[in-house]
DNA sequence: GTGAAAGCGCTAACAT
DNA sequence: ATGTTAGCGCTTTCAC
């Protein structure tokens, strides 16, 4: 038969000393005297002892905590930020519960009040677009929260982000593959929020550059491959006079890159093509993929210290970081 | 100035009922009056009152947490994993706590050790190989644990296991390549147990066939296109004699597919290339790339369900998924 | 440097 | 159908 879990009070018996002397050897070991810690360490050590953290945040401690709600986790791009996310929590003793919201406000909604029982100290939320109720649910939370993956170019924020910004992107993205002369831009796009952004961005850098409104192809939400062929398919059917496209991710863009090759369209020479999220592979591809890339790694731990700053008491701060082109041979 | 995190007590308080009433509300809805289920509905939401889960777990509930230990969270394979675990663990009112190990053993346990101090309803280790001093504490905890990805080949597993045999992926490609006639081929692989076996499954294919024993050549732990690309460059310049070659990732897969292009390799005539993983990208490259897939969803999804099935009291049980063969272009 | 008492927010067991 | 009592495992005073 097996014992059942053991408790500090075991600890405390069999090392001979008092309950509270044994918490003590976890949060302040330094008023032990080195026998009494020798005693405890043994004590923990014969039991397998590990302290009941539920326990601990109910007299008052903080959960330790941090709870990251993420739109895809199956999307390479947000596993990589996650990734970062979580070495730099470790770093400080952080434990991370995680959720997905599937793109779904309103699950995000709802997953945010189920795990709100568990009292997390902080919140990571991977996109800045929320339902209202979510952010009033939020801001009466009274959690630290940081925004992270977009920076919203709104300029409003539930307490703090950490990102890049949209807008940016698609003017970085337009001011390129606007360059060489008489350019007739097309932005692909999904048709939500983020990419309403981009494009904003992106009409501007054309604008400035004295180029035409770029057109506008609809993309589905979840980007892949085959997308890329077909818009580009499409748009050679509809005889649209265009010699450049943006794609706002790399998934469509190879996608495409690989339908100009097989149909003999030379890249930049008669079409110039730009991805976004400097996929692995945006690189590798013949010819290699232009893509706007950002630094993921940098956003994720960055998100991470001003987590930690503002439950250091600091005050929330905003941080905007820069996208980058990345020139390949398709632009 | 905020009020604190309201409570069941004054939940109660409002709503005019006792403590207990209102705690019931939550799990036994239907022992309540209907019109004392309203009162305490309305009081909750008045509050915006959320349960403390950590007070619940100290109370002697389950704490609905279950810990998940990956590799490597940046990997795009666990990533389809953690998401397809995730997502059925939602379902089912579990919260998942993850962490990663970095492929590093100590820090699997050193990770262990400290979570273990959530106590998790169950866990999920998302790699077959650990140290033994994890096995200890994992079968000490006397928590359910299931094994999730690779399936043991060796038999060994703490619970119960979820995924497909390492043996089987180099047996099946290893049929695949050594096909044609006069085969030579080439095992390229990491150096870690995980590859141990499938080389073991690869030569006992090889041989089978009655092709000559296969040559090994060794890639580095962590993956990448280049690596790829590299190992065909020596395989060439060493002058082996080979015509067909298993990676045991897509990835450098990928790279040697790419460097055949611009040598003016022949595949599959040439020589014949089959990866690991079935990655989006394999089927996208020109030659097409072959590839032994492994079904990720059903692997998470049916990890939870086993680990469900032992939270219900029900013997462990292993699951050998099966892996099967994409052909492609390449081989 | 160590300990005793009280309490965190909830639920199980036993009333009523 | 609802309430009372006791206690989960820890930490916070406040003593010594």
């Amino acid at each position: 038969m097996r014992n059942k879990t053991p408790t500090l009070d075991d600890v405390a018996k069999l090392a001979g000393v008092s309950r509270i002397t044994a918490s003590r050897y976890f949060r302040q070991p330094e008023k032990l005297r080195s026998t009494t810690q020798a005693k405890v360490a043994k004590a923990i050590a014969d039991l397998g002892f590990s302290p009941n953290l539920a326990a601990s945040a109910l007299a008052g401690q903080p959960s330790k905590m941090v709870l990251a709600l993420v739109s895809a986790l199956s999307n390479p791009l947000f596993a990589s930020l996650v990734s970062a996310m979580q070495s730099k929590l470790a770093e400080h003793g952080l434990h991370l519960l995680i959720a997905d919201t599937q793109y779904d406000p309103d699950q995000e909604f709802q997953l945010l009040l189920e795990l709100l029982g568990r009292r997390p100290d902080g919140i990571l939320l991977s996109t800045i677009f929320h339902s209202p109720k979510t952010h009033k649910l939020l801001l009466q939370s009274a959690i630290p929260v940081v925004e992270v993956w977009d920076y919203p170019d709104s300029g409003v924020a539930i307490n703090s982000a950490v990102g890049f910004s949209n807008h940016e992107i698609g003017y970085i993205a337009a001011k390129h593959l606007c360059l060489g002369p008489n350019p007739k831009a097309v932005f692909c796009g999904a048709n939500d929020e983020r990419d309403e952004w981009r494009w904003r961005g992106f009409t501007q850098g054309c604008n400035e550059l004295g180029a035409p409104p770029p057109q506008r192809y609809e993309l589905p939400l979840l980007p892949d491959i085959a997308q890329g062929k077909t818009a580009l398919k499409q748009l050679l059917a509809n005889q649209h006079d265009f010699n450049a496209i943006f794609f706002t991710n790399d998934l469509p863009a190879i996608g495409a890159v690989q339908l100009a090759n097989e149909l003999g369209i030379q890249l930049p020479n008669q079409l110039r093509i730009c991805g976004f999220g400097n996929t692995e592979f945006a690189a590798h591809l013949q010819p290699s993929l232009s893509s706007i890339s950002v630094p993921i790694e940098q956003i994720g731990k960055q998100a991470v210290s001003e987590l930690i700053n503002m439950l250091n008491g600091k005050a929330p701060q905003m941080h905007k970081l820069p996208a980058s082109l990345i020139q390949g041979q398709s632009s």
